[in-house]
DNA sequence: GTATCTGCAAATAGTTTGCGCCAAT
DNA sequence: ATTGGCGCAAACTATTTGCAGATAC
């Protein structure tokens, strides 16, 4: 039965520049911001949102810091892209517990799911599985209520 | 346990032309081909490549008119779009057995793989449920044997 | 002091749109 | 005759690259 996950706990700046600098990575404050908005926003936001929300508190934010602050925290395994909706990719918090992820197609709102038992990475003849995604799209609660 | 889909079954010119008139559309010479291209390739073509490899046969056709037939074809719900490598959709044929995909991240090929127990659009609290996409990434059986 | 990071400007890739012409019913 | 489809050119969006100055260690 596929339901709501269970709210993450947030993460606090120190130690998400902990977490950053561990990885081999200079915790700048452009960084530190991206992650934390991926992180602790729940939002699973775009790279174009990251970039609105952030130049409200860091005007002179660039769009290519954003890519670039992503691209370093992907390949560093801190934060993970979905493939949910093409053309408007989304990010994720990648050290999490497996799940699942729902997106509404009409508020567009993307939600932690349950990931359904029975998926894994069970080995296969000759494939090599390293990850998997599960995507569900369809219509959230809010919006079924709506006429 | 994770394997291979058996080969689906090819569809002549004559069908597929079938298909499309049946959905409400005029089977033009375009449409067709890419129809053909998506249904009998089981190569899961990106945009591009159906342009490339229809204009070796078409050298008139447009990238355009391979970007409106899929959409076409896409809206009729004879094909499917895949979000399995965003910044490069990949498609397929969409009156199909329900099954996932499986991308190489060495030759970047797509299998057609059986759907893992489990997974199912079932009920969930006040969510409705359209779709279901499953995407293993990893190494396929030919990559893995290469050093 | 040196390697890394930021951010501007410009380039690129994939896709969409406007529109005139052509083809099918 | 009218509707729908094709394809050129141009626009648009998301992302990437080159590079110079700034920053952290």
């Amino acid at each position: 039965m596929l339901t709501i996950m269970p709210e993450q706990r947030r993460f606090s700046d120190s130690e998400l520049t902990n977490m950053i600098h561990s990885a081999g990575l200079r915790p700048s404050i452009q960084r530190i911001a991206v992650f934390s908005l991926v992180a602790n926003s729940r939002k699973h936001p775009s790279a174009d949102e990251i970039f609105s929300e952030l130049t409200k508190t860091y005007p002179s934010l660039s769009r290519t810091t954003v890519y670039n602050s992503l691209h370093a925290l992907v390949d560093a395994g801190l934060v993970r892209g979905l493939e949910i909706e093409c053309g408007n990719r989304h990010y994720d918090l990648a050290p999490q517990p497996p799940h699942s992820h729902f997106i509404c197609r009409k508020c567009g709102k993307i939600f932690d799911m349950t990931i359904p038992s029975g998926i894994s990475a069970a080995a296969s003849p000759g494939f090599c599985v390293d990850s998997v995604d599960v995507y569900f799209k369809g219509v959230c609660p809010v919006c079924s209520k709506e006429v």
